[in-house]
DNA sequence: GGCTAAGTGTAAATTAGCCGACATTTTGCT
DNA sequence: AGCAAAATGTCGGCTAATTTACACTTAGCC
């Protein structure tokens, strides 16, 4: 990997805006990067150093797995999307591992120690970087605020609304989206079981809300949802 | 109320120890120190000023309300936590207001902008408070994660369970909560109804698992939880 | 002390949606 | 092309938990 190219990566990241070139390539120090495709598992081997991720491309799914062993997904990651310990603070004891969403994906990574320490000399990117983090803060707060006390007709609808709004493509009150989930994935987001998840796309379906299939969902009129 | 007085009521917080007293006098400029007692509502009222707010003493709740007029809890504070928006992102459309719990509380705000001003100026600082909303995020992950998919009982132990290890006495496996949620806060606070949480509570109690009642919770057992 | 409102106790009817058990379709692979 | 595996479609029974409805108890206030 080149170091310039390194950089750019970063780079283009809206968080890594303020920074200098020499600043992002001190993180540049970065030792991974790395291509996968789709349906692979990245494991965040917890005896490793703790890294903050980058996402460059692609999607991918982040997977709990629970003492009963039971998958619980717990995050989406898009494209662009920072993710990994970002508290700051490195957790031991966490069953997770990542999969591949999309038909391959580019991820960097870099040390959180390396990160701390640009924050320290950078009292711009933490201010930034405590805004973002308290964004998805909030968005988490939201997301989940929905799914409870809510039944899974309307989860299912707020689920397809946010997704529309960070994803699809609009035109006028129709909206595309480029659709990388099962609808195993979708139920397991809005916590529902697979098949009322598939009955509900169905029902929609049929009023003429929505067309679904494995490449894309269109939303027929985005107000009506 | 007195420069000093105010110093002393921020810099016994963990998150501005690391502060000097000029630093925090900087703050102190501002600023809103406030006193409630119980049942009181505090409004966040949307066209003031953003504020951070540190709650002093006592605890309160904050309650959403959406469209429908349905309540619902989105936070418990303690003393010592900072709250409102922590995100420091200024969000207009939020119907959220705090109901005081405990006899009476003590609160002091500070301007949003003041603290970003602190926190460019302290780059330790904003490091210390991303890990703390980090720190929060996972929090709220995590007691989210077991909302879901679990049923209702399941969530009832964890939330005493966490109750107890945040605030709990414990003397052996005895631990005693002092009690200021209603049964109805405790339905909300784990997404059931208020029938459920009473009915779980009482069977509980007549396991002889705890011990309830308006003042306090008494769990006999904490490893039976 | 006595009244009112808030909080708690209990029980029956109703329902959402989970679960198991398949059939069918699509996809990827050799 | 042909096969296996994954994804989707569909159904009915079952169960937890919400809802509705009402009685009782406690706390706070004049």
């Amino acid at each position: 990997m080149y170091e310039d190219l390194k950089y750019w990566y970063l780079r283009d990241h809206k968080l890594f805006r303020t920074l200098s070139y020499s600043q992002i390539k001190q993180l540049c120090i970065i030792t991974g990067f790395k291509k996968a495709s789709k349906g692979e598992i990245i494991y965040f081997s917890t005896s490793d150093i703790p890294r903050i991720f980058l996402l460059k491309k692609g999607n991918i799914k982040i997977v709990a797995i629970d003492d009963d062993g039971n998958e619980t997904i717990k995050d989406i990651i898009q494209k662009g999307d920072l993710f990994g310990e970002l508290t700051l603070e490195s957790d031991n004891k966490n069953e997770e591992y990542a999969k591949v969403l999309s038909d391959d994906v580019a991820i960097c990574s870099f040390l959180m120690s390396d990160f701390e320490d640009l924050l320290l000399k950078n009292p711009t990117l933490a201010l930034s970087y405590t805004k973002f983090v308290g964004l998805k803060m909030k968005r988490i707060k939201n997301s989940y605020a929905n799914l409870i006390s809510k039944d899974a007709k309307t989860r299912l609808y707020q689920f397809l609304k946010d997704w529309a709004e960070q994803e699809g493509i609009w035109s006028g009150n129709l909206v595309t989206i480029e659709n990388y989930l099962t609808q195993n994935d979708i139920a397991q987001i809005i916590c529902t079981s697979r098949q009322t998840a598939t009955q509900l796309l169905n029902e929609m379906e049929s009023k003429n809300l929505l067309n679904y299939n494995r490449k894309e969902i269109i939303i027929t009129d985005i107000t009506k949802i």
